[in-house]
DNA sequence: CGATGTATAGTCCATGTGGACTAACCAACC
DNA sequence: GGTTGGTTAGTCCACATGGACTATACATCG
């Protein structure tokens, strides 16, 4: 089941993340995930999602568990996640997370982070640091060289942009590895609040 | 031609800033984009390359100039833009670069903005940081809440980490505003540098 | 009351993407 | 000196995407 995590999307990893919540349909899917502004992280659009669902199912991640019919509206079919399904989340965040490449991957990794344990976490964004880190040195010299050879700033904003946000990058990340070391940051399975079903409830039906 | 830039995908709008630098084949356009790490910005692979090429020129954004062989070597097939393409690229940068959802479009669209007046990205950028502005108080508003509402700082790390890259992003662009207006920044058209042609032709042929 | 609009739940298809493949040439290796 | 490996230049195809479309139900507004 290794490739599975190969060819798993963006997409596909929230709605198995999602589903750890509860069974669902793929609209109610689509209706949690725009409430909570999941959009930001990814492209939810009908296509994607529906064609995204069927293959996770093919691909044994997840199952269907049913099918209603409310009068004469078209069928809802219930899906379920599979422990496959849950273990192809948690192999997706591990490799996601200290990659550099990938922005939007890394976005989602960190969003769904929380289904690691603290220290994995921690492990896997030092490894992020330190590669981040050796990224900016080479934005560095590759702007100091293009400096020296002449090179008009007006060729270079888009470098230096990426070199201050990397900067920016970094202090956080600094930040967030220090705070997670700190065994008084909260870190684990929580019992789900009144508030969240209530948000599930809103978003249902 | 305006629907023309609708369909515009970043690399073709990277092919045809590229061709403004003098005509080339479409294996060309990938070394010199990959010498140039014009790949931070876009994937460059053969099926993409060929693909966006074919269609540009299907739009008449680009046009065939010949085609020469070497030996038993495949044959070239060699490009230029036409005005057409190259004011579709004027108008993708003028849509793009106020625009704040699509950051890998800005990055591009930043990167190209030396094909427009001085002017007109000052305005187009103060655009965009007023735009940006308000997605960063709509953050930290939603933050705000979020912590009033119990919801634990675990499920919140990527929008904190927006809001962090975010304010860093506000101060680069004030920063780079300001340049801009100075009118000590240089810009406009240059005379193309004797390091420029060493590349051109470390990466022909 | 009929018309307009929107939410629900989903299908379908034209395009775009990315990776595997080809096939010739050149270089190095040991 | 044959064989492995990389470069040149490009083709081809399976799959993912996104947007148009369908069809029912419910609300609302003059």
């Amino acid at each position: 089941m290794q490739d599975a995590v190969d060819r798993l999307t963006p997409l596909g990893v929230m709605v198995l993340a999602l589903l750890r919540e509860g069974d669902m349909h793929p609209y109610e899917m689509m209706r949690l995930m725009r409430a909570r502004r999941d959009d930001r992280l990814v492209a939810i659009t009908n296509g994607t999602m529906y064609h995204t669902v069927g293959r996770l199912e093919r691909a044994g991640l997840l199952a269907e568990v049913g099918v209603d019919r409310e009068g004469n509206r078209p069928e809802r079919t219930t899906y379920t996640v599979t422990d496959a399904g849950y273990s192809a989340v948690i192999e997706w965040v591990r490799r996601e997370l200290p990659r550099v490449d990938h922005p939007a991957e890394f976005r989602i990794a960190l969003a769904e982070a929380h289904n690691l344990a603290r220290d994995e976490v921690v492990s896997l964004l030092r490894t992020r640091r330190d590669a981040r880190a050796s990224v900016k040195s080479e934005i560095a010299t590759g702007l100091r060289t293009a400096a020296a050879k002449g090179v008009p700033t007006q060729y270079l904003l888009e470098l230096e942009r990426e070199e201050s946000l990397l900067a920016a990058d970094l202090e956080w990340l600094d930040r967030l590895i220090r705070r997670l070391e700190d065994e008084e940051f909260p870190w684990g399975a929580l019992a789900p609040t009144t508030r969240y079903l209530e948000q599930r409830k809103a978003a249902r039906l």
